[in-house]
RNA sequence: GGGCCGUUAGCUCAAUUAGGCAGAGCACCUGACUCUUAAUCAGUAGGUUGAAGGUUCGAUUCCUUCACGGCCCA
């Protein structure tokens, strides 16, 4: 009342109307024979014969009216594309033009009809009969801008789905990307499992879990932040080659590259080594390239990046001496070590000196030097024991372990190892890092007792690796953030 | 947590170096039109300028605080 002309008061309205005449709003006995996509196909490859004879119905949203007096041109979509339609009083009869003039932009209608070529060649429905399927209450965005507003697109993603083609096919892509992995490991004899997301004990990661509560159990349990240690328990108990692909959470900072919960695949194969895991990689992420970018080789905000071929494989090490310059002098004395990367800026927040030793002190200035340079897919192998807890030892240097992280467009995609199988190391790396908790290391690991346990009845020795999807993904279709390819990012409410 | 930027009609955006009646396109509503495709033409209507406070005769504009968002840094 107070709002006369706002446009979704005048909705209501006509909306009344249209039940006060007996039509239903909400139907759902539609029968769809055709999607559009399909008549498009026929049209196409049938004899225009066939083509025209042909009856099809078909249901979509309107997107677009063209209203001529007596006549209409509408676009609608349907899951398939986009199609035109013509409806013409003396073919629908009046009593449906009537309705059709009352249905709006967002609306679902159902039509049946034959294909014609209009006079510039397009291809269109000629509506024999439409009916109403489904009313909207509220008006789309703007057909030309579409929907802009970053916050708006997050908060409410069914409207940017509508409204931008280019969002609906990057999350098709995203879809056909895990099911792409899903097949190559289906076809390598992997066994697809799931484990628990809420965890006695967070481990498999150094992160900070949520924290929830089971009521009957009366006991506190985590969300996971890695499925880690369940799949290798699965390993032991026989199931050689394993793979989930599915959340983990973790209660750190929402950025560009991080978003509290995200989906990773972990693999773990049996009788192989990180090496193996290197090339199943580069081979894996080949064929992902081919079949969701459309080649090898494709472009990423603006930089070409490289698939095809074998990938570089450069020590830890050699990467820091190389690349970010230490000499390597440093690399067995803790306090000069510290010292070249304060010289750099590198803060090391509140850990205490004594949590960080060499190990760690490296992999910040990694972090800071080396990763944001490493474009081109590159493997960093031989990653210190201290932030190893869950790797083999090298057989030359056990100071080293058999692990590698993948870096594309300077940023961590996978990570993955030749497996502790040793439940004494194992056992010792553990309490090594609880003496670190003690010594005021942030987020810690607990002791997993059944862990160990798992590892006393014997495990094979295996090569484990995961990958984040919402990163591949993001490289897949050149997004530059991780909110554009998560359907629903997390947000703070809003008071309305 | 810090820095920068943003928030104006349903949507996309304006508002003139320096404060002076808040505008446009699309959408909506009324009318015309049986091949349009960002249809066209004529007309109408639509606003607590994110919130609160301050300065001022007067604030979308300047100041403070807050909320939400984006980018960068930690």
């Amino acid at each position: 009342m107070s709002k006369k002309n706002d446009v979704i008061e005048k909705r209501k309205e006509k909306i009344q109307t249209l039940k006060e005449s007996g039509i239903e709003l909400f139907p759902n006995d539609y029968k769809v024979s055709h999607t559009v996509k399909d008549i498009k196909d026929l049209v196409e490859n049938e004899s225009a014969e066939i083509a025209e004879d042909a009856s099809y119905s078909v249901a979509g949203r309107i997107m677009a009216v063209n209203r001529f007096g007596k006549s209409a041109f509408i676009r609608f979509n349907d899951r398939s594309g986009q199609l035109q339609a013509y409806i013409r009083t003396d073919i629908v009869g009046d009593d449906t033009y009537t309705l059709f003039k009352k249905l709006d932009i967002g609306d679902f209608v159902g039509m049946t009809g034959t294909m014609f070529k209009t006079k510039t060649g397009e291809w269109s429905l000629l509506a024999n009969s439409l009916q109403l399927i489904s009313k909207a209450t509220r008006p789309l965005p703007e057909k030309f801008h579409g929907l802009k507003d970053p916050e708006k697109r997050y908060r409410q993603r069914y409207l940017d789905l509508i409204m931008n083609a280019d969002v609906r096919e990057l999350f098709i892509k995203r879809s056909q990307l895990v099911q792409a992995i899903r097949m190559f490991l289906l076809g390598r004899d992997f066994l697809e499992v799931e484990t628990p997301m809420m965890q006695p004990l967070p481990g498999g990661a150094d992160a900070k879990p949520f924290k929830t509560y089971h009521n009957s159990l009366s006991m506190d349990l985590f969300l996971r932040i890695a499925p880690e240690l369940y799949l290798k328990r699965l390993v032991t108990g026989g199931f050689e080659r394993v793979f989930e692909i599915n959340r983990s959470f973790r209660n750190e900072g929402i950025s560009t590259q991080h978003n509290p919960e995200f989906t990773m695949l972990e693999f773990y194969q049996a009788y192989a080594t990180y090496e193996d895991l290197m090339n199943l990689t580069e081979e894996l992420f080949q064929s992902l390239a081919l079949s969701i970018a459309g080649a090898m080789d494709f472009e990423y905000q603006g930089v070409q990046i490289k698939f095809s071929g074998s990938w570089k494989r450069l020590p830890l090490l050699e990467s820091l001496e190389k690349i970010a310059g230490v000499d390597p002098s440093l690399f067995s004395q803790k306090d000069e070590l510290m010292n070249f990367a304060l010289s750099k800026g590198i803060s090391f927040g509140n850990r205490s000196e004594d949590a960080m030793g060499v190990g760690k002190i490296m992999t910040k200035i990694f972090d800071a030097l080396v990763e944001p340079k490493l474009i081109q897919p590159t493997f960093i192998t031989g990653y210190p024991v201290e932030v190893s807890p869950l790797s083999r030892r090298n057989k030359e240097n056990p100071e080293l372990t058999d692990r590698f992280e993948l870096f594309i467009a300077g940023r961590e995609i996978a990570n993955g190892f030749s497996e502790l199988n040793d439940p004494e190391d194992q056992k010792n790396r553990f309490l090594h890092q609880l003496e670190n908790k003690e010594a005021g290391d942030e987020t810690p690991q607990i002791i997993d007792d059944d862990y160990i346990r798992a590892l006393e009845y014997g495990m094979p020795p295996t090569a484990g690796e995961g990958i984040g999807i919402d990163r591949l993904a993001m490289l897949l279709t050149d997004s530059a953030s991780i909110r554009d390819v998560i359907l629903f990012p997390h947000m703070k409410p809003t008071d309305k």
